[in-house]
DNA sequence: AATTTTTAATTAATCGTTTAACTTACTATT
DNA sequence: AATAGTAAGTTAAACGATTAATTAAAAATT
């Protein structure tokens, strides 16, 4: 069973390739090819069942229709979403997409970054990871489409998708203060990140407008051992002198391990303790209870990053547009 | 910035591209090629930072070193975390993973076949959608590498990484009615579906080996309205004269939004309803308690799927194994 | 000194497509 | 009858990399 390319075709008929091409690809205006020849092109492709070589097309024509998008763990349901969407409106543009996890590894970033362009991906979309901005930079310089999403770096000028981090937390903790939920607490990760510290700062200052703050009442866990920090983190909360009254979880994971701790605890969410989280998550969805959360547009994120980077493939010129979406409060 | 090529790197250094591409492939062999150019040509390629083009080099190799992988939904941590494993594994062996959704679609599946197919994927790994067999057939036809994971057809003679599906569930259910849970429900998706059909096979054999199955135990919910049909079907289980006392998830999806079900009619779990899952899902895990589940060895299901497929591109001859792999009974 | 062997490269074809430029045979116009 | 215009193709180079076959010079052997 011979691979069918254009040339088969074109023998079985008796044209040249290029014909076949012109007509393949409806190319054959102002009388290039017969009507007649044209429909026998078309027939003989499907009956031999032809299947376009996209390697040799975008070798010739110098781009390859398709695009990468990094994320730190495709198993986590943030990036599954944020990539199913990606890819359900890449593919009504045109585009493939291809997935690389970075399990937040600056030396895993780069291998797939070089990895990707090697497959000369036409443009990238990057949620990247801790300390990633002298890399992000370095794609900046050889030129090639670059969105980043959910996470930005505000010295770096390249497009980005983000959400207002700062200004939804900051609401978020007053709603808890007016609820009446005076000694709170937030727990995030143990990194610098500018997304995760604007959440942080939401909080503290919505905190400190209502001269609640303390320092203590932000703890911190690490990616690596999240079950076990949370354990700690949990059981120093609950045991601390005053009583704390709710908490406040950065991420979707860490609301599902803080709310699977206090669980383990029989601490009742709502009851004992307030939460809120970022993200909806299942954790807060089995409730029989709405548990106030902060929701992201995930599908509205995917589509304006995709938007963003098709523009700058397509014009070719790149125009930095830096997109702050709203998230939501919802209780 | 002009793009680098391997005529770029032989141009600057007064070679041919040959040489350059034989050096930058390890291929200077018995003296090919003196070790003073070889310093000089890596050397350049890094300084110039060269990226190779894998769409020329798998044009012409007649590989791509990639492989496609299609899912049902990315965003459903099962398919998620197998997809995670599948490209950690690719990775460590040259190859590129390529996702596809078909949201159980059978005409998106073709779709994203040809998509891959075009893209010269060097293999294929599916979970196929429902009623696919013909699709899975034509494949096989046009001996492309081929494995199935997850679900399997059992009259096709095609590679596949399957569970135990019937045996894990008749344990399962005889485990229950051995701890006293005589009246028990099954709640399935409707479809028609080996893997699922085997599932189900499980429960009513091991209810009839017991002597306690009525027909109306095994209840069915349908994919696209499953929160709707999944109050409704536990709405009737509740009403029943005679009171059920476990109900058996069929996948992850269905325990998700059984449970919530449960839990939004403040049934508790264990006290006044056992459960038994099949997945580990965030909806269990959240308990204080042990719940009952069926874990599938998703890690081993990915690496001996793309052990299988690797095989058949390399071996360049396509030897089919149906592999059945044990699923856990944790309790 | 003549011949063989080894070393260090180069040449040229090829993978499957695309497309600008060209050709050839008709038809229409003056 | 000579010229222009159109219809329906073909030719050939190019994209970037690989590799079998070849070449040319230097070193080793007789």
């Amino acid at each position: 069973m011979k691979k069918v390319s254009l040339k088969v075709i074109a023998r079985e008929l008796g044209v040249s390739a290029a014909t076949v091409s012109l007509v393949l690809n409806g190319k054959n205006k102002n009388g290039r090819v017969s009507e007649e020849m044209s429909k026998k092109i078309i027939d003989k492709a499907a009956e031999l069942n032809y299947i376009p070589n996209s390697l040799a097309k975008g070798l010739k024509m110098g781009h390859s229709k398709s695009i990468g998008l990094i994320v730190a763990d495709i198993s986590n349901v943030f990036f599954g979403t944020l990539a199913l969407h990606i890819q359900n409106y890449a593919e009504s543009e045109g585009y493939t997409v291809i997935i690389g996890n970075t399990n937040e590894k600056l030396a895993q970033m780069e291998k797939i970054i070089f990895f990707l362009n090697s497959r000369q991906v036409d443009g990238l979309i990057i949620t990247p990871a801790e300390g990633s901005d002298e890399l992000i930079q370095s794609i900046l310089e050889i030129k090639k489409p670059l969105v980043l999403v959910d996470r930005g770096f505000p010295d770096l000028d390249v497009s980005s998708v983000l959400i207002n981090n700062y200004e939804i937390c900051f609401r978020a903790t007053k709603q808890l203060i007016d609820q009446g939920y005076k000694n709170s607490a937030f727990i995030g990760y143990k990194q610098n990140q500018f997304h995760t510290n604007e959440r942080k700062r939401g909080f503290v200052e919505a905190m400190k407008e209502a001269a609640l703050f303390t320092p203590d009442q932000v703890k911190e866990v690490s990616y690596q051992s999240l079950e076990e920090d949370m354990d700690e983190v949990i059981s120093q909360l609950l045991k601390c002198a005053q009583k704390v009254e709710a908490i406040f979880f950065a991420t979707n994971t860490i609301s599902m391990a803080g709310v699977k701790s206090l669980l383990k605890r029989g601490v009742l969410i709502q009851k004992d303790i307030q939460v809120m989280c970022f993200d909806e998550t299942d954790a807060i969805n089995l409730f029989p209870f709405r548990v106030p959360f902060i929701k992201q547009p995930i599908e509205e994120m995917a589509r304006k990053a995709l938007e963003l980077l098709i523009e700058q493939i397509e014009k070719k010129e790149v125009k930095n547009h830096k997109l702050f979406l709203e998230a939501e409060l919802i209780s």
